[in-house]
DNA sequence: CGGATATCAGTAGCACTGATATAA
DNA sequence: CTTATATCAGTGATACTGATATCC
């Protein structure tokens, strides 16, 4: 029940988290570097994408559909409506909530930043073949799937 | 030349980037957690670790060696030093550089952070096989060769 | 009442920039 | 003169906590 780690005892640069937190951090370093040229950053677009991908909703369902927390929501929100991609209407039918959509311009930006991202995603890959982006990908997916189900 | 993406049109949450940023997220929470155990943060189990396992080092090659900037290099140490689990020397070959070396104490502390770590990697790799964590453990291995080169 | 929403204020860890004094 | 080191001060994006007023 302790047979003392079969595998190499390790270090640093072998260990999974380790390797997961250094290529995330250079993917979002490369991410932020694309977004800064549309002056916006990581936050806004996952807000505009999910809004154009899946429609308006209120700021709590945004949160919970873009892995963001309630209070940045807002912040955010805040910045997408004072540049008029998006818009903050009352919900009649619940009057605690505002319901959030993109506007014409909100779906053009998000589009152009769905770019941005398809080209540094492209950059990020780059060693990789076809089926290995697949892999990574199914991989990334189980993972998070285990550990959303709280 | 441009033949518009034959995959899915992706949508955020089947694109690989999202998909490590929120894996990395939350294997960084899982580690913030278990590190809180020991009273200490990832800047310090990456420096202690790297002295126990590649030995004493200045402070800009340790930031190299753990991909931490020289400047949160040094207040890490001096959190370290200040607990005793590493100790500052000048080097009298080069005076510009302090030569830091992990005490008795800061080895064990490794290895108990590094048991920490151990355990919070098998709960985050749980729904993967064997076979799957070293096909992950390779791809990410080579995106961070692949762009360690600068 | 309990539960959800939007908001505000504050915190924490990570990553980074720029400046300075010193020594190679 | 140029480069590297250690240090300090400050910034920024992400993620989170707690409190409050409002409404279901």
């Amino acid at each position: 029940m302790d047979n003392a780690a079969p595998q190499s005892p390790a270090g640093l640069s072998t260990s999974p988290s380790w390797l997961l937190n250094q290529t995330a951090s250079h993917a979002a370093r490369l991410l932020s570097e694309g977004f800064a040229a549309h002056d916006l950053r990581g936050y806004h677009y996952r807000l505009l994408a999910s809004l154009a991908e899946d429609g308006p909703a209120s700021q709590a369902d945004l949160g919970r559909r873009c892995g963001i927390d309630r209070s940045d929501v807002v912040a955010a929100i805040n910045d997408l409506a004072g540049r008029g991609l998006v818009v903050r209407a009352p919900d009649p039918a619940d009057r605690r909530r505002n319901v959030i959509s993109a506007t014409d311009g909100g779906a053009d930006e998000a589009r152009r930043m769905g770019a941005t991202l398809e080209r540094v995603q492209a950059d990020l890959l780059a060693p990789l073949s076809a089926t290995e982006r697949e892999q990574l990908t199914r991989l990334l997916t189980r993972l998070l799937r285990h550990h959303s189900r709280h």
